[in-house]
DNA sequence: ACGATAGGCAACCATTTGGTTGCATGTCAA
DNA sequence: TTGACATGCAACCAAATGGTTGCCTATCGT
């Protein structure tokens, strides 16, 4: 639910990883998950779970079998919420940049 | 330059907060961003160094000032490249989700 | 020239993080 | 029912992280 929580979940290569996965193929099972991932089946359940936190990943047991979703939406909103806000005044932060770099022709 | 530090130095509450007053206003010194930050001068210094070196800021030096500017080409980089990917395969995951989740009345 | 201002560097510390191993639990299949 | 499979839980560990303090350097104003 929290942002912060989405942000910090992406920081990590594995956990993005894990996204990509994912997305390439949808609903996998832990196991399915590990394999091709260099470290040990915990560790791989571990980043799930921060991932399931930061409600990225969503979670649908069946029997025995725990397979994993990706879920858009907290990536989506962070697209609209955040970066865009810094869309807006892309145009004038760069303005602002040229400006004091190419103003100092002397450095 | 690489993905991964941006993402790490988005990944602190305090470096966001440091972009969003960048933001507001662009090419302030580190003692001007260190007010209101409930930490050392040292800590918000170390916090730009790290938004510095994922290009998510510039510095221009001025006599004894060192200016702080906003860049935001890194995260337009990153929703472009990066959520852009996800954003294809929206509609498909949420489908996804939707049919399993709905599929399994009896959860 | 000198004090005050703006910032950098390095050592140190506590907590968090990413990983491990060992063992326990629940479910499927023969 | 019994063994194998899929996963969870907890303790533990090393390294990274976010913060501190102390001191040093450089520049500005008087």
């Amino acid at each position: 639910m929290s942002m912060d929580a989405v942000f910090k979940a992406l920081a990590d290569p594995s956990r993005r990883q894990l996204l990509d996965r994912l997305q390439a193929r949808n609903g996998q099972t832990l196991a399915s998950l590990c394999d091709g991932m260099e470290m040990s089946r915990q560790a791989v359940a571990k980043h799930l779970s921060q991932l399931e936190a930061a409600n990225l990943v969503v979670v649908q047991w069946h029997g025995r079998e725990k397979l994993h979703f990706l879920n858009p939406v907290p990536i989506n909103e962070i697209a609209e919420r955040w970066i865009g806000k810094y869309e807006r005044h892309r145009v004038q932060a760069l303005h602002d940049l040229k400006t004091k770099l190419e103003g100092n022709s002397d450095d």
